[in-house]
DNA sequence: AAAATTTCAATTATTTGACAATTTTTATGC
DNA sequence: GCATAAAAATTGTCAAATAATTGAAATTTT
């Protein structure tokens, strides 16, 4: 399938960068042109692959840089994908729900001893916040993201990113906690901790099937609304 | 950000096609560079930035197709991502049986008819292929995702593929069914589709556990083997 | 007549060399 | 020392040619 001389540089330049910071300044063109041996045409064409991946960033007159990790490219093509795909927003929060559901279950098996006091932190940051929802918002999507921290995989705190993006991006105001919720919100989050705490499967799973229930929120007009993407 | 003539080019291209049946032909690239009255060389950097994402498909000798699977390339972009985060195999191993649960859960409450009629006819298709191993993985596969569309939630459809395909490449004979298994698999797939016709969440959801759990096949020396990519 | 082989045209893949536009560096003049 | 201009470096774009691949037509062989 790869098996034409621009995927082949791409996949080199690809591994070659892997571990430079981001930022870092690449050789010329014309220098790695040379330096793999092909036609500086074909080496574009391979930047212009890990550019499109969010690797690489070229600037005229500049350079080519190491650009970031590309996870909002990856959030960039499962919209594509969902778009082509009829999925609704509701189709979104239910993948969401799933895939914290097993980070709850995950994070009760393997979080460790500095998970749980990150947790802790958060908590008792958020006991500060009450007043002021946004930052409350702010800290609560934290608490979502060490949550997948702690099932010491790397994937589910990707995905659960993505998936968080996708849905403020769109819900925004809808998926941020009101007032009226804080309370319950903040006990959920201490039953959470607790269960994590005790490695209590069955009370954690019930927690978290209400805690991260945002269905509730979402009214049924929103919920038939297709997912439709403006930029 | 896209102030360029490849990018502008892209995007063109991009509209162009929107509506067109995948597998359609597109005018030469020299035609098209007429066409567009740009360079061959930004022509062809554009249709590196499509073929990327999955919209396009090069043939030499033959020309440039329509091809929006998309999917495969969501596969590569997580590929990438899980190879920058020092994923394991046991990691997407992982992840996987947790969206497969969440398919089980969401099927049982709302797999149609047809999607039941589905599964029943795939059932049957495998008991003939106890004896052939290779075609009844094949159908195993199909079993899999006819379960996530019985979601009627195209997303996890989508992700479901995309870890089947990680898992599968990478372990290839390893999460394949041995002799030994089939058996006891189509007992399970069996309890599965019951369970699925009665709204049978407790027994389903056991089921499942027991039927996605592939850490069972998994040796504990593969457990600890990074993820290693050689395409 | 059918089958195998060759030839040929169309197409993408790659190379090479040049020029334009932009940014950084250096040199110059004061 | 500083402002300005020239020069160098770099990416963006263009143009033309050659190589590699495919498919079909023409030719040869059987």
């Amino acid at each position: 399938m790869a098996d034409f001389l621009y995927n082949d540089v791409a996949r080199q330049i690809s591994l070659g960068i892997k571990d430079l910071p981001v930022g870092t300044k690449l050789p010329s063109e014309r220098d790695m042109s040379v330096q793999y041996g092909v036609s500086r045409n074909v080496l574009r064409e391979a930047l212009r692959l890990l550019s499109e991946k969010g690797m690489l960033r070229s600037m005229p007159g500049k350079g080519v840089y190491v650009a970031n990790d590309g996870k909002d490219k990856l959030t960039d093509r499962l919209e594509d994908l969902l778009l082509r795909n009829d999925s609704s927003l509701a189709d979104i929060v239910e993948v969401r729900e799933t895939l914290e559901l097993g980070v709850m279950e995950k994070a009760i098996q393997k979080a460790t001893s500095e998970d749980i006091h990150a947790l802790i932190q958060l908590y008792a940051q958020m006991e500060k916040k009450r007043d002021d929802i946004e930052a409350f918002n702010r800290l609560d999507m934290k608490f979502h993201v060490q949550l997948a921290k702690s099932t010491q995989n790397p994937i589910y705190s990707i995905l659960v990113n993505t998936f968080f993006q996708l849905t403020d991006e769109k819900l925004f105001l809808l998926t941020q906690l009101f007032p009226s919720r804080i309370d319950s919100a903040q006990r959920e989050h201490k039953y959470i901790i607790e269960a994590i705490q005790r490695r209590d499967m069955d009370n954690g799973l019930a927690i978290a099937r209400q805690h991260f229930n945002i269905n509730d929120i979402l009214t049924g007009e929103i919920k038939q609304k297709s997912y439709n993407l403006t930029k």
